[in-house]
DNA sequence: GTGAAAGCGCTAACAT
DNA sequence: ATGTTAGCGCTTTCAC
């Protein structure tokens, strides 16, 4: 491991100033060709490096771009991840990612870590159990841009990429109505969530317009993970009343759902028809497969980063009204909520 | 955003030199404990936070590590990326991940980017496509430690990370010769890698211990996809000859396989037992449930970024020999191989 | 077209 | 115990 080449030794080599070089090497306008491929040449030789960070110190930049998700297993987050990061590396960024494990104590952490390591943006999806924001409205003050993405918050807004969860949650429901299914539950999220809040008001909205009973107890707010999917499931066979359709606001809720149903003998879809969300990579694998809202994750992390190397590049001086991206939900149906009912 | 503070705005503020306020915010020995309140306290009320780049730039290190992966969507990727980074943050770094895609020319790509970025480490999980190695030997000559995890070569020795991976495939093997298994198939990776070619081995050493057949076509090297799983056990179908057990190198050929077998009407595991490797979330989820190895990526992942971080505060000066830690493989056993023979 | 000089924010001798 | 000084590698005016 020897000493790495500087641009002073390329300038030394070629008995110029390291100036001159670094103007060859960045392409600046006012410098002779045949400088520039000697620099070139030399550089190459001595294979040289540039050092990011002392150019990043002169020009207050580090390269880097945070991203801060709750779970990096969770198909959508790998998916917005792999997007954010194609984007990122197309202009030149680095991305670091960070986790919250859905615990606000992470958060604050992370957005700590994220100030010290100089990042020049962040992207942020919130944890489910973040109520408070001041750690938002601090970091748009003083820190670099920040952009939402997925779960986001309506206090004050913001430059956020997120799904048409209102549109995806009615997508989802018609379905099921279409399939026959007249006795609804919809596993959600906590409603502080807009994105959640979204998908139970479009649930809501469709209940009324056909006249469907809405229930309390077949809308639970804290239904995301598989045990929460079993509990619910749970509950309505120890209350006697099981409905014939259900949309959970998460693939892993609607499998530990299916679960319990199969294990008391009834048939998913003929008796109770399941549509998830997120299209983890399970749900196709699992019998019956399991319908989901596809949330075009990647294209939401790679308008994410778009939107945010944007606002980095913007000179700070006029700040832009704020934007948003949102996405068209996609509707993947699988055997769990097929039923023929027309042809 | 307004501008940050630094060290000399503290010290103007205070009256007293920058080094002085280094010094008392880096826990310097000799400074009064007076003047350390003082700094610290002023640092708090200006909101200062370090900038990285300087301080690294100045002590010649970034603070970042590079990682190298495959694909993140794997889960031994994804488990074994958070115990790197748990590692790292501990330690006091962050971690650049970035995909391969098991693409020879991305790999050579990143290493590339890598070194740009002045990572001060690389954690490296080769592309399964990767023959030549001249980017490691060039690394190792100029640029900071490299560690190996999962997937290794041997041309030359390296600190490495990986599973005791011939033991996993001798613990497989001889759990499906208990469950009666006597005609047994053995799914495979390219065995230029070390790790595919440990876990054939053991494969192989144990037919031949218990005087099994060893059939060619029963053993394809290129066998680590879905549809890899599927086209294996078609090929079976249509040479009319299948196997009784078949231990795949991937959960996901495993259950190419599976459904295959399912869509013939074979019983797994009373017909055909199997076992995968790699523990997917999905096996977990799939009917039968997957049997598998988990090769405790994330154990995997901590230690290389243990050994890596240990390369790097090691004075160069003396070269340490090269280090492996060894990690003992976990049998999963779910219905896909459960014959209940003994009991 | 190229050079001289200053400085980004921080740290580490060395001095006092 | 604190200050002085120098410089990490690079970029950027501003001269010439």
């Amino acid at each position: 491991m020897k000493k790495k080449a500087t641009i002073t030794d390329i300038a030394r080599a070629l008995n110029i100033t390291p100036s001159a070089v670094s103007k060859a090497l960045n392409g600046h306008p006012r410098i002779s060709k045949k400088t520039r491929d000697a620099v070139e040449a030399m550089a190459a030789k001595l294979n040289y490096r540039p050092n990011h960070l002392a150019s990043g110190l002169r020009k207050g930049q580090s390269g880097l771009l945070g991203m801060l998700v709750p779970a990096t297993e969770i198909k959508a987050y790998a998916a917005a991840i792999n997007g954010a990061e194609a984007e990122a590396e197309a202009a030149g960024y680095n991305v670091i990612i960070a986790q919250s494990r859905d615990e606000y104590q992470k958060e604050l952490k992370v957005f700590e870590s994220m100030n010290r390591t100089q990042v020049e943006g962040l992207i942020v999806c919130m944890a489910s159990t973040t109520t408070r924001f001041e750690h938002f409205d601090k970091w748009e003050k003083e820190g670099p841009p920040l952009v939402l993405f997925d779960r986001i918050f309506e206090r004050g807004k913001r430059h956020m990429s997120v799904l048409d969860d209102y549109l995806a949650s009615y997508v989802a429901t018609e379905h099921l109505i279409e399939q026959g299914c007249t006795r609804l539950a919809h596993l959600s999220g906590p409603l502080h969530i807009p994105t959640y809040e979204n998908r139970m008001r479009a649930f809501k909205d469709r209940l009324k317009r056909y006249g469907f009973e809405e229930k309390a107890e077949w809308m639970p707010t804290s239904a995301l993970t598989i045990e929460d999917g079993r509990a619910f499931m749970e509950g309505c066979f120890e209350r006697g009343e099981i409905p014939d359709g259900i949309f959970a606001s998460s693939d892993y809720a609607a499998f530990g759902a299916m679960r319990v149903l199969q294990e008391k003998g009834l048939k998913v879809p003929e008796e109770v028809a399941m549509v998830g969300f997120g299209n983890e990579q399970f749900g196709a694998f699992i019998q019956p497969g399991l319908s989901t809202i596809d949330p075009e994750s990647e294209a939401m992390g790679r308008l994410a980063a778009r939107l945010l190397i944007q606002q980095i590049r913007m000179k700070s001086s006029e700040i832009p009204s704020y934007r948003r991206r949102i996405l068209k939900p996609k509707l993947i149906v699988r055997e769990s909520s097929r039923r023929n009912v027309h042809t």
